[in-house]
DNA sequence: GCATCGCCTTGATGCAGGTCAATGCCGCGC
DNA sequence: GCGCGGCATTGACCTGCATCAAGGCGATGC
């Protein structure tokens, strides 16, 4: 596996010696999941530090053997939950592969050794938990602050932008995940979609047509400090932590 | 300042040698700051990591010039959202003290360069910023899993545990702060209050007398993986990232 | 004492969004 | 073709919570 999946997490390991990344990864175990795989459930203790390297996760919350309701994606390069594997504390959170997803799986107790014993690591890891830590500020802020429609509304631009096609968005999931993504239900998200239509909405299935950017915007009135933002969305976002003293462990060829 | 001031923040900081420390506080600046005092806006880049040496910060979600909610409370010891620091990127949250405060601003570029050549402290922060985005998870989880009056019972039941007084909990803030906090109008708290006494609850102004303790946990149902759990609160909770490899700085004299 | 101001509570009302149920649509297997 | 199962939509209904408005209570000042 060793150049290809190296480059594809560079941009997470970029701080760590390459020494250091070698002895980890022989204390790594390569693993591909398909569609539906449960990588592992509420609290339950990590056994492994999962690194994405390509795929996505979907992370679910659950309420006793009620409702269940996505909480956060995490989309490769990343790394899956690092908050649960340093503090050695159950997860509070379900990890599913919503699609076959291409994983490495560093053990824990190894993890948090490379870590102490390797700065550039520690300050990749501050990285992701400062960005994911961001993260769920803003989905606080959001379910605080907006309204359901607003959100969705928010949602879809946001969408549009990562998938650099301003004029849709294309759902990536069933809508009654992203409907509990959003803190709402499925059928509420129907009716949002629906009652969006006017500022210039149509839904065609799993795509979105945005036929006025500037309406929607109007109406959701997306936040900087709240919605999406490409910074502190892609790992990939020049950061100021990882460029303190780290020297690049490949470059992009 | 010096022997008083790190031994309450030994605790933050206890991966971090004394060259180091001693660094680092050159460049920081002791701040106390009366009640009501702002410390940062959302939008702000920081200039500082600051230190909650004494005292706890409210921080908050503002939209637009619209309405203001309260996402977190930071309580001493602690870092005030060392993630937006560590990133360098623009306050989510504004800061304010509820209370007289007592601070250490450390530079931010100091901070992190700090953080960058010492390992110790960068497990420290790796510790905080786990713990903060596990409060941050469990937040999300109770915004979209549980209902108004479930949140405003396990509120109680978690203050009065933090507190030490299984009978009561005593109201820290004023009670329209503490129904933002819990994602709902001051009416709709002061009514799930209401609501709850036939569960054995009594509010006597800004105290809050739990007479049945099972009767409300019935009907709040708590989950540990949602609510409060003392292992992610404190700082102070024994965590394994802290104690590897980590010489402890001052010996409590 | 009284007036004032914050904060809280209570009530009346309305709406957003949840719940329940029926229907539609589509893909799949037979 | 048909039936079936999963998902989405739509409608009817209801409820939880927000909103608006009034009043109470306590603290403070004069």
């Amino acid at each position: 596996m060793h150049e290809d999946v190296l480059r594809d997490v560079s941009s997470l390991f970029r701080g760590a010696s390459a020494a250091c990344l070698d002895g980890l990864l022989r204390r790594t175990i390569e693993h591909r999941v398909a569609p539906g795989t449960v990588l592992f459930d509420q609290a339950e203790l990590p056994n492994f530090q999962i690194v994405l390297v390509a795929g996505s996760l979907q992370l679910f919350g659950r309420s006793g053997t009620q409702r269940e309701v996505l909480i956060e994606v995490v989309r490769a390069p990343d790394l899956v939950i690092p908050a649960a594997v340093m503090s050695a504390s159950p997860y509070l959170l379900q990890a599913r592969a919503p699609e076959a997803s291409h994983l490495l799986l560093i053990e824990a107790d190894a993890f948090r050794e490379a870590v102490a014993a390797e700065p550039g690591l520690a300050q990749a890891v501050i990285a992701t938990l400062a960005r994911q830590f961001r993260r769920m500020v803003r989905q606080a802020k959001s379910l605080k602050l907006q309204s359901s429609t607003q959100r969705v509304g928010c949602y879809l631009l946001a969408l549009s932008e990562r998938q650099g096609t301003p004029g849709q968005a294309h759902l990536p999931y069933e809508k009654h995940i992203i409907a509990s993504e959003l803190g709402m239900t499925r059928e509420s998200f129907s009716r949002a979609l629906a009652s969006l239509e006017p500022a210039g909405l149509r839904v065609e299935g799993q795509v979105i047509a945005i036929l006025d950017r500037d309406r929607l915007a109007a109406v959701a009135q997306p936040d900087p400090l709240i919605d999406p933002d490409a910074r502190d969305d892609g790992p990939d976002a020049s950061s100021p932590v990882l460029s303190a003293g780290a020297a690049p462990l490949h470059r992009r060829s």
